[in-house]
DNA sequence: GAGCAAGTGGGATAAAGTGGGAAATGTAAT
DNA sequence: ATTACATTTCCCACTTTATCCCACTTGCTC
């Protein structure tokens, strides 16, 4: 399970160096894909290929070819080099805005790349509403 | 099951000694997140397993993306060095605005960290209103 | 007062994060 | 086809941070 926050630098090269509480899991490779609110999803291999099954392959539905496209479009496998750093394609880093500072979260089964400046401020604002969506859960009884 | 309350001081390396009441139940590893209140929570490994589980792991809801990057990505594994210390990261740190003196609360299935004058502040309104909370409670029948 | 346990402090060592050079690969123009 | 240039990959090195281990202090118990 994925859980935590870093802030690591994207280098010259491009390098961003995996969160080392996080490559025992990852391994060698990875594959990272456009996520929602403009951050980026790290998935294992593994979890890929779930996701990859619950979406489906279906193309009949006019959404559902949106979110393939935006899903399996934006998808690019990584490899981990032999410090622990990634490399994020260049339209990924377009896309997710990254600048010389980006923030790694954990959330349980993908690791999330923020532009760090996107990162505090939505969790500004997730921090102010915590209490009310934490009343929502309700149900979540052990919380 | 944590019960009491305990006020210890952070060090210049951000370790703070765990009570010693609560090491036995907690073994060598944690872990902390962002509760409610701007107070840290303190689970132990099995009982963390359980607010995970019910959470789970979508992307599909907003809101669910929210709460997920509350919790998970203000969660951390910490564990227990050989004098019974745990380190508390910066970000979590700086959330909870830990200062000098902290305040371990024992409550229930979690311990709760506190900066220690939020924690007197928060006792204080609620000592208050201690009546009147219970009597909202009402169905708890063992209560 | 001796002995123990808990809380606290600090130095030494290991690991993580970062930066940069040089070789290898690829691309484009001559 | 060959040269020139840019990009990628691999490796090594430096700096900072985290981790481990030992030691001191305080307060309690016997």
């Amino acid at each position: 399970m994925f859980i935590g926050e870093y802030t690591h630098t994207v280098d010259d090269k491009k390098r961003i160096s995996l969160p080392s509480k996080f490559r025992k899991s990852v391994g060698k490779k990875a594959v990272v894909t456009k996520g929602l609110d403009s951050c980026l999803f790290i998935y294992t291999i593994e979890e890929w290929k779930k996701v990859a099954q619950e979406l489906g392959s279906g193309w009949t539905k006019s959404d559902q070819r949106g979110i393939h496209r935006f899903i399996y479009g934006g998808a690019q496998e990584i490899s981990v080099d032999s410090v622990g750093r990634i490399l994020i394609p260049e339209h990924l880093k377009k896309f997710a805005e990254l600048k010389n500072k980006v923030v790694f979260a954990g959330v349980h089964n993908r690791i999330e790349l923020w532009n760090d400046q996107k990162w505090s401020a939505y969790k500004k604002t997730m921090e102010k509403r915590a209490e009310e969506l934490s009343e929502k859960l309700g149900n979540v009884e052990s919380f």
